[in-house]
DNA sequence: GTATAAAATAAGAATAATTATCAATTTGAG
DNA sequence: CTCAAATTGATAATTATTCTTATTTTATAC
């Protein structure tokens, strides 16, 4: 991977911002400061962040991608009725992909709970 | 819900393709027996199912909704060569919602796990 | 520094999956 | 049987994302 001032653009707007943004929130962030990216490069940049592990790609969430700058292991909660994303500590499910692996005799390279609910403030 | 023959043609396609289907392929699948179903039928009452809680979407796994005639709790593996979706029992995060609630204070009303890998075959 | 090949970019077209629109048909309660 | 509500097919529209292409940047070799 080549330096390119859009990727370092993109990866500390993602640093920067803690929220697990979809790639069109991201676009809207960058945009104000950046209106030099463009939506195909941002794309493009979040794939290969993700392909090389410096950021990680969140599906399942709802119908967008979410991404997180956040690389250490770890799970996610939406909230049905605000939309925001919270990080789960991996201590509710430990060794989860050795048991897995176990059970099936697959071999498990990944995987992502999600979790949807309501969140701390939407409960009331 | 009122009946339709087209919603047990979808419902009972699901109960005979186990395989986890996207809607897609469940459309192969009816329209050789049933071609007057239409692509937005099945998508609706796919959809109207789920909510009924009479199957289950599956998302997260690959870039297309699988949907599920098992409605009890299970959780799922792909396989990233071959692209079989394969159950994984709940056994391996027990007490997992509950663990989640008190770790957040947050109200959950769904999850799901994803696990991706290779399968028994694919691994060799 | 200059040449140059590989990588990256912007802009917009294209694609894939899904949802919405709407007129016509079907269903079910009374 | 009647009529409102639910459902349908056909297709347009939308959303998220990827692809295309000509141009520009970057890293490297001289």
């Amino acid at each position: 991977m080549n330096y390119s001032k859009q990727r370092e653009v993109v990866l500390n707007s993602l640093k920067e911002n803690v929220i697990h943004p979809t790639a069109e929130n991201l676009y809207s962030i960058i945009q104000i400061e950046y209106p030099e990216v463009s939506k195909a490069t941002l794309y493009r940049n979040l794939s290969q962040l993700a392909k090389a592990g410096l950021i990680r790609k969140i599906d399942g969430l709802d119908s967008s991608a979410h991404f997180d700058h956040n690389t250490k292991l770890h799970y996610h909660f939406i909230c049905e009725k605000c939309g925001k994303v919270f990080d789960i500590s991996t201590d509710v499910a430990q060794n989860i992909v050795k048991k897995a692996e176990q059970e099936t005799g697959f071999k498990i390279t990944s995987h992502e709970i999600v979790f949807k609910g309501l969140c701390k403030d939407c409960k009331n």
